[in-house]
DNA sequence: AAGCGTTATACTTGTTTGAGAATAACGGTG
DNA sequence: CACCGTTATTCTCAAACAAGTATAACGCTT
């Protein structure tokens, strides 16, 4: 028996969580939101939607991209976006933590 | 901007979680799984199915059931479930606890 | 002007999930 | 033995969601 979960910021729907955190960490290295996705095994225009799907939600922009040009373009993280991420990662990482801690509190020996 | 998260117990599969927790309350004061259901506005079928994947994932039953008789029979939850609800029920008050005081050490003033 | 890798976006297909309909069996009660 | 409300079970339909395919535009470089 062991815990599993599923958390997320809400504002207007599903507006971050972990999906968006490792796409976005990517995106950040190597400044392609074609490439974050790749590496993450999803496609494009997923990562795309999900993406326009989020800065709608927030109410601000994650990405400035670039279009054309000699590389063909790219996308950076914003300074929003950034510190968000960073927000987000120091509370994910306690939540962890803390979750497992609980969960061994009342369900130590077994279910 | 706030905080959403779903959470279960795992065991082969999602094995427990807030829904049949909530079920299962309602059959210990009305012992009728359908009664149960129809609280919830959840079909009877459903209720069913639910209950049957959870003890099969758990290995044990959740229900005892008796059909026929002068009310038509009846479900009642078993020691084994009534023991998993009590754990349950104090572990997800905790989680409660303990994640919304997260949320706002790190999302205090805002987004 | 052609080529490249990127962003941008619609369309279409497939998968999961939920909900209800329908049917059967059960066993006290009257 | 008919009735009742329950458990038991399968089937089908609909809705929500995920994911890929295809196409276009962009702008620097050569």
């Amino acid at each position: 028996m062991k815990l599993a979960y599923k958390l997320w910021l809400d504002h207007h729907g599903k507006a971050f969580g972990d999906g968006p955190y490792e796409l976005l960490k990517r995106v950040k290295k190597t400044n392609s939101l074609h490439q974050a996705a790749f590496q993450m095994s999803m496609s494009y225009s997923k990562a795309w939607r999900l993406i326009r799907t989020l800065e709608e939600r927030l109410g601000f922009a994650l990405l400035e991209r670039k279009t054309g040009g000699i590389s063909g373009g790219g996308s950076k993280v914003t300074p929003e976006a950034s510190r968000l991420m960073k927000q987000y990662g120091q509370f994910r990482k306690e939540i962890e933590k803390t979750l497992t801690e609980l969960f061994h509190k009342h369900f130590g020996q077994g279910l």
